[in-house]
DNA sequence: TTCGATTTAGAACAGTGTTCGTAAAAGACG
DNA sequence: CGTCTTTTACGAACACTGTTCTAAATCGAA
């Protein structure tokens, strides 16, 4: 996984000045950590004292290889999109492709709790953001969706699934399989409480909110946006 | 600049049962300073001791009326949610109905800067965001869309119009029209960098890239989403 | 008035990201 | 080898954060 290096992604602030190690510390040990500490207790528990609790050092070291915390995490965000495997695209089959290439990037993302956020706060440029953008782009234009298509659906798609990863995330911090029934059930007995005269739909399809597994949701979701796309590629082609 | 606090206005109905108060603090005048704040900077801006300050009191104070900040956020996101405006649902429009209602409620998120980020931390189940949710679903029961269908569909339209929002209200902080040129104009300088050989697709698409304006972005994806959902109710009629 | 409940708000706690200044180590150069 | 300069290490400190504890102030009802 690991290619020739790429240049530094630009910066809003400007380039960062070359880092060299001396001992131990160095860029790639500091994301070991970090992505260790998201893996264990989320984003939420990724301190840069944490990280630097583990390197026995203090958090003004972490600042000689890392320009912010906000760095820190998008470089942990790109390690963890290494791990993505995507086929090579087969041009009959492209919104199957598509779909399980989507899927795997969501099941990536969500093994690492909730680092999907990092991709929602900021623009990711990494090396494996780039490289997984390339793969994503192959299948579709293999499957011949016009460029323009193909430029903006990589945007949204890319988008979409990490927000999918990010909720699915959320539902469970560190809570048992008792406190999520007990919550969902909660949740149910509040819709079915509601005014029918009021929410006449709501309450009518109260089955129809609360009984799809995880699965079957992210299932639909990527249907809808597969077929979007492809409904959408038509049409430009028609177009022309 | 700050004038003396005015007296309670006597609101129509009287004052609620069981709910007493004592001076100018209580919930509503909370939640109207926490998005007044949100207006001004952003979600980052937002404190307790932020909002305690303007109303000339301490953060300890607020603990009596809002549980923590979360609640206090999520209040002010269904404050949000109540200025949203959807028509009466006409079956034989309803994908034109869908995509404008999923605009104007993407609308309303981005005149508030990062608000839409609430939705993403915390399933949202407050009264306005109940009512917009009837309405959404209305529109898509009246075109005739499958209950299961448009209970999948209605998770995933909100998910999808909150990240777009919220990716969306990321990219000026605050910064001016020359320094996001300039930021734009470095991706389009990174990407053009990258060795074209190993990335062949995204170095020749950097126009379809970084071309799209916000609105043409806005409007592809709103027509993946409501083009994916027809496509799924159409099959899932199909189906039965 | 008296009583109890609620609201107010100062002080404090345990955190956070980040910067400053200093000390030391490594590399460059003669 | 001896300097000189650059880069890294890291304790201390700053300005914050959300939240809780505490006691006083104030209100509604009896």
């Amino acid at each position: 996984m690991t290619a020739e290096p790429l240049p530094e992604p630009p910066r809003p602030g400007g380039p960062r000045k070359g880092t060299r190690k001396r001992r131990t510390l160095n860029r790639d040990a500091i994301v070991d950590v970090a992505l260790a500490i998201v893996d264990e207790h989320g984003l939420a528990g990724l301190s840069m004292r944490n990280v630097a609790g583990r390197l026995e050092t203090g958090p003004a070291s972490l600042y000689a290889h890392v320009a912010n915390k906000d760095e820190l995490t998008e470089l942990v965000y790109d390690r963890v999109l290494g791990e993505i495997e995507i086929p090579e695209p087969d041009p009959k089959n492209w919104q199957k492709q598509l779909k399980s290439a989507l899927r795997a990037m969501h099941d990536v993302l969500i093994a690492h709790r909730d680092i999907s956020y990092a991709s929602l706060a900021r623009i990711p440029l990494g090396p494996n953001m780039i490289a997984t953008s390339e793969k994503f782009l192959a299948i579709m234009h293999a499957g011949g969706v016009p460029d323009r298509v193909v430029g903006l659906a990589m945007d949204f798609l890319s988008l979409a699934v990490n927000s999918l990863a990010y909720e699915q995330s959320l539902y469970p911090p560190e809570a048992s399989e008792e406190e999520i029934q007990g919550y969902y059930d909660s949740v149910h007995e509040y819709f079915a409480s509601l005014p029918a005269a009021r929410f006449p739909l709501l309450v009518g399809m109260i089955d129809a909110f609360m009984e799809p597994e995880p699965e079957e949701r992210l299932n639909f979701a990527l249907d809808v946006l597969v077929q979007g796309v492809g409904a959408l590629a038509e049409s430009a082609k028609r177009r022309r």
